[in-house]
DNA sequence: CATGAATGAGCGTTCATTCAT
DNA sequence: GATGAATGAACGCTCATTCAT
């Protein structure tokens, strides 16, 4: 009776809606270590517990599948910081939930974070739909910051948003480096760094 | 009638110092433009006008021409911001003169700019490599600011050095994407940005 | 008109069972004729109407198909000799019958025979495993012998049954050679050689 | 000054017949160890301390130097051999002292012996060439078998002398895998093996 | 007598992708 | 919905060999 080991549970025939939801969480970790073209389709497919037709099936090529994962990684982050600054309405509060909201998406979902960043490298055309991705959360964060500070103008508040991100994703490498560190104090540090930056944005 | 392209030019039987440079020089393009994966052996010979094993013969692998690169490139920037921020001594001032010479380096020479982290999202040992010589180059920016400020405590000074460098790194990409801003426009952004964070260590 | 030539006829889709056949029976001929460098996987994959991959996906790598040829060779050899002297009780009939078995089994497959040989003498890890596989045959010879005269100590035994090995190894050599020399006559001398030395081990 | 290290003493500009003698010696223990392919000529020409046109300028090409150590390997083996029997006159005893000069050769010089048989896993031309030599010597074994004993036709004794050559070569391998046997047990346990065969040869 | 620079060819291996079943 | 078989293209690397110096 096949379907029944551990990590490659589901095994045959699952629907659909499940399938790609199981082949992303799969591929989102493999992606995460090994990166882009380290990865191999046979090597998700295995991973899955099926061949590698089904990928294609589901998602069309390997670019498709690399996308869909950093497109709901992406999804999740934004959704994970939105929920962490709700109704926290002082502006350096504010800054400090978002923060820490990043940094326990992070802590608890590390591979989630890595497959936004590690696909940078590639080359073409997943490059580029990569980077315009992370320009458009990067622009979320900005919308963010403009409704807070609407006098400010807003390249400059694009420069501070890309510049937060910039030193967020530098900073979760130096964490990963000296796991010692607890979350608060990473957040600490960069909410010290970042703060003064962007209140001044008040005065502009 | 060969030798009409530029790189190519050179042909046949180079000094082997004069290889070794020129090499570089293409490598340094191709990786910039294509990553580790995505640029082969082959290209890269091609590019300048010899055969594969000329390369090998020089630098032993594809990670051996590599890791040259990244460490040449990383050689040389380092060297470009120690210059430019040399005499200034106000500390405001000398954060400006380092962004500058920075973004300077980036508008003379985009390619050697990139090879710097083009690779850090690659696998395995490369990666490892060319992450411990951008950690190296961060370490050496965190010794200016602790120069600058030897009272504030020395992790939070790495803290915020790394902070500097992603940002710097995100606002390069910025720049790319919108290469309307002038080198002025971005220093003074990102001085804006930093500048206010990194005076508090002073306090500290 | 493709599907022509005797080997290649086969061509596309086959199922698995019957290709890794093919496979072992196109490279015994190969391995056996140009030995262990010799032979690309490139060139089986030709001989078998197929391409490079399709090795690949059965037998893992180029150390697998020849271990798999030479494996299968000394199968079907000791199986031969073993049916040769079945049923012959007299000692030396039973050594001529273990000698024309082996002798016929040259005759009808000599590809099969050489490729027991010719990797013995390549460098490392293949070199040392297919060593070991005829160092298995040559205890399973032992055993024969041992069985016949029990009282003849042991590492007495090995040495004649690794000096008849060696004896047969290079009577074929000489047969290769001489061609117009009949099984019989090459059995004969063989016989006549190693039946004298055996028989004293009944008086030890 | 150049010149002084150990192995690769001799360094340059060395007399042309000495040379030769020093990159024969060379090449013997590598093709010993690694084979005919395994031993590349940049390795040969570095562990002579010179470069690789030296070994062309001398030998002309890879199997060149590989058939002249055979070569030479098989005079001196030949010599070794002659020069252990001189003098011995009763029949029994010149087979042992024959063998017994062939395993001291095999003792002193395990390279010069192993060079003699591991290119027979070659292709083509050279293969051609070593077993030719091969062939070679066992005539010259079978000359000597047939002055002690001239009226044994000489088709029989030349097939035990191939017995004889191939027993030996397979005792060696036998010895290498079990190096606490003394010479002396290997050379009682093939004499034994081999001397009541070869002495029906004087009563034919 | 010897080196330094370079080439052309080949090899083992991997991978994304397709198609018949 | 999923598998099994196969391909075409590339890639990293090594090697025997040559020639100008």
């Amino acid at each position: 009776m096949p379907g029944s080991a551990a990590a490659k549970a589901p095994g045959r025939r699952m629907a659909r809606a499940a399938r790609v939801e199981q082949l992303l969480n799969v591929a989102e970790v493999l992606f995460a270590e090994y990166g882009y073209d380290g990865t191999s389709i046979e090597r998700i497919a295995k991973a899955a517990g099926i061949t590698r037709p089904v990928v294609y099936d589901h998602f069309g090529s390997k670019e498709g599948i690399y996308l869909a994962c950093v497109s709901r990684a992406r999804e999740r982050f934004e959704l994970a910081v939105a929920e962490g600054i709700v109704g926290v309405e002082d502006l350096e509060q504010r800054l400090f939930a978002g923060l820490d909201a990043c940094f326990a998406f992070i802590e608890e979902d590390p591979d989630r974070w890595a497959v936004m960043f590690r696909g940078v490298a590639v080359q073409g055309h997943v490059a580029d739909e990569a980077l315009r991705m992370r320009f458009a959360t990067v622009t979320a964060l900005a919308d963010l910051i403009h409704d807070a500070v609407p006098q400010a103008p807003r390249q400059k508040v694009e420069a501070f948003a890309h510049a937060l991100s910039g030193a967020g994703e530098q900073l979760e490498r130096w964490w990963r480096q000296n796991p010692e560190l607890t979350r608060r104090e990473i957040v600490d540090y960069f909410h010290s760094f970042a703060w003064r930056g962007l209140s001044q944005l008040v005065s502009d």
